[in-house]
DNA sequence: TCAAAAGGTGACCGGCGGGTCACTTTCGAA
DNA sequence: TTCGAAAGTGACCCGCCGGTCACCTTTTGA
């Protein structure tokens, strides 16, 4: 109760201010403790909290993404059963992030913070290896039965999260921007899917 | 001189450490000068010195990578013509920040910090407008010639930049871990722009 | 009812680093 | 050679914030 009140303070503090700009003060205010006692909960402090955190929704939400849409049970032996399980894909991601914009703060806000430090990357690349392996079995997989073409599973992986990943950075820009200014039509997480899948699938390419 | 002297040395220590863990001694240590002097060319101090930096050596790097590779001028008539140029606008920006990685540090840390200040938001807003407005109108005058299918090209912009960005914060986070741990091939800018276009242009689809 | 344990608290401490400024050095014109 | 201006310097200042701990409150169970 307390644990899970002091993370819902910290993941709104973190994603408004980022790690180094959120101060343990303000955490404490929002969910209403005193300071001391966060050190019952996370003995390591500042650092102890945000990891916690980030393993617990961000990781936590990433995998449970993932394993819905593209369990390794699922068939992708067509191109219509590819792009549907991708589609899902996507569209379980945008859903997700729509509806957790803290979380999908703190995970675009990971990335650079890891590059400081390597243990810290260590760290990211454990959490994230599950997700990567799943995501990137599931492409190998689509390849291996023809429904995609055969080409490195893994780089496509990251093309198709940077795809996602760059389309909800623009939203986030956008919804940081004072309003007016720039805006993008609110984010549809189904149409978005359908988008990105389209492109990735069938290329952009004008055809006949 | 000594202006460029402090500016290489703030991006090498802003790279390494972020924009947070950078300190002002480090920088003047760095480049040989004392922290005071740093006033001298940069009244605004560190804030002032990161925007800079960024202003000059990011932005302008991107600038010129867009308009080297699309041009107004430059025909996007045929698949082939826009195939040919976005393959060199993929690999102008693989090589620049291959040969740059600290400028590629620079860029990829800047996104989480724009989230926490919309001031600082609506700048690089500002900054970016005239490279997305370039990459945004060459996709569109491929859609318009038919060499591409029609879509809303400002999405398709974020998703070619997405899966730039995709590939490259896979390659530095790679270069983070300690030697032998998931090791990505090195980064081949050729090779790599070549993947990129084909996916994007022709999609992931088997063809007959 | 009470005492001991568990949980909670926030004033305080210490270091860290951005920014300042009185002083020194260098430069260039006369 | 001289002198005023410009450039350079780093010891110092000070606000900030993560972390601590002596004290207080609540709970528990006998």
């Amino acid at each position: 109760m307390r644990r899970s009140a002091i993370l819902d303070a910290a993941e709104a503090v973190f994603a408004e201010h980022g790690y180094n700009g959120a101060t343990l003060e303000e955490i404490a205010e929002r969910a209403e403790f005193g300071k001391g006692t966060l050190y019952n909960y996370f003995p390591g402090g500042k650092e102890e909290l945000y990891e916690v955190l980030f393993e617990e929704r961000v990781v936590g939400g990433l995998s449970a993404v993932v394993e819905a849409a593209l369990p390794d049970a699922r068939s992708l032996a067509t191109p219509d059963e590819a792009r549907a399980a991708f589609h899902d894909f996507v569209s379980g991601l945008l859903h997700h992030f729509e509806a957790n914009r803290s979380v999908l703060r703190l995970y675009i806000s990971e990335a650079p913070r890891a590059f400081n430090d390597p243990d810290r990357m260590t760290m990211m690349v454990r959490l994230f290896e599950g997700f990567m392996v799943t995501v990137t079995r599931a492409i190998a997989r689509a390849m291996d039965a023809g429904a995609l073409r055969p080409m490195p599973a893994l780089p496509v992986a990251h093309l198709l999260i940077g795809n996602v990943r760059g389309l909800l950075m623009a939203h986030i820009a956008s919804d940081c921007l004072p309003a007016g200014i720039h805006e993008l039509p609110p984010l549809v997480p189904d149409e978005t899917a359908d988008f990105i899948t389209t492109v990735l699938f069938d290329g952009l390419l004008a055809r006949d």
